[in-house]
DNA sequence: TCTCCTATGTCAGCGTGTTGACATGTCCGA
DNA sequence: TCGGACATGTCAACACGCTGACATAGGAGA
């Protein structure tokens, strides 16, 4: 199986040899251990998302949070509500010059993702536990290169 | 940093340098790709999924299935709802044994299947393109280890 | 035999994520 | 100046995916 020319319609004789399936589980397994860590947090993952992006890079819109976190303005825009209820962050209902709305994180929102960061980090941690340091690097380049392969 | 105990509360300096991070970023992309490479075939990528492993395993039951794709019991009830109601599938009312009731391809499934496969493939080859070929087994293998790193 | 444990199927509710659509606000160029 | 291209915010509809809960069917063990 080390042929290395993609001559066949399919891509490896199993299902459980393509990329996509060991991308899709591998994803699976990691929003399961977020959400259970996430839960004693009062946390979605969105949310969480959402709430790391802010502190990195506060008043970002609506438009601009959806981008960084690669899903849609209405998606985004549903989280941002439930956030809001929460009273995590803030959005002025006017703005004087555009139509987008910067959100800011609220002290709670901060004070409730330095928290919830103890949480995730482990989670990240104990995942990478199992990949050889040195395969770290490659590992992620190669992510990043799957992504960039698709959007062509 | 080959430093077996967690004593750094944050993994990378940088969000974007998180596994988790790249993950998410692969999977969307995946994801997209591949919902508008399904779109032309009338299928979803959960029925699609669905449908290659019922190729594979004829008979499994919804809870099966479900474990299969790594959804819950409840969200493959829909998904396989919906495949009965394009005819793709079929499934007995009543089984003389347990309580499981065996799934099965229509005709009209297998047809829809092949035909989408090879719009599936497609994606899976342009993804797989833009990584060396001697690191692929690498990846495949890395991303193994993390869902075995993080349910354990 | 009777009981408990486990697996399965299903209902309900909620949050997420998508496409499609529409209104509104800015800016650039004719 | 004005009109169109573009970005943004938001509504609606739909499909997923989760948890929690409950009923039912089979099997193991007292």
């Amino acid at each position: 199986m080390a042929s290395s020319q993609p001559v066949s319609p399919h891509p490896a004789a199993d299902v459980t040899e393509h990329v996509g399936y060991r991308l899709k589980r591998a994803h699976s397994a990691l929003r399961g251990a977020l959400d259970t860590a996430l839960r004693e947090h009062d946390l979605t993952v969105p949310q969480y998302s959402c709430l790391e992006v802010l502190a990195l890079h506060p008043g970002l819109s609506n438009a601009e949070l959806a981008r960084a976190t690669f899903v849609t303005r209405q998606s985004m825009n549903l989280v941002l509500r439930g956030l809001q209820e929460a009273g995590l962050t803030t959005r002025p209902d006017v703005v004087d010059h555009g139509r987008a709305r910067p959100v800011r994180l609220t002290a709670a929102g901060e004070r409730r993702l330095r928290s919830a960061q103890d949480a995730v980090y482990a989670v990240e941690a104990r995942m990478v536990a199992g990949i050889p340091g040195t395969r770290l690097a490659a590992l992620l380049d190669d992510l990043d290169r799957l992504v960039r392969a698709l959007d062509t």
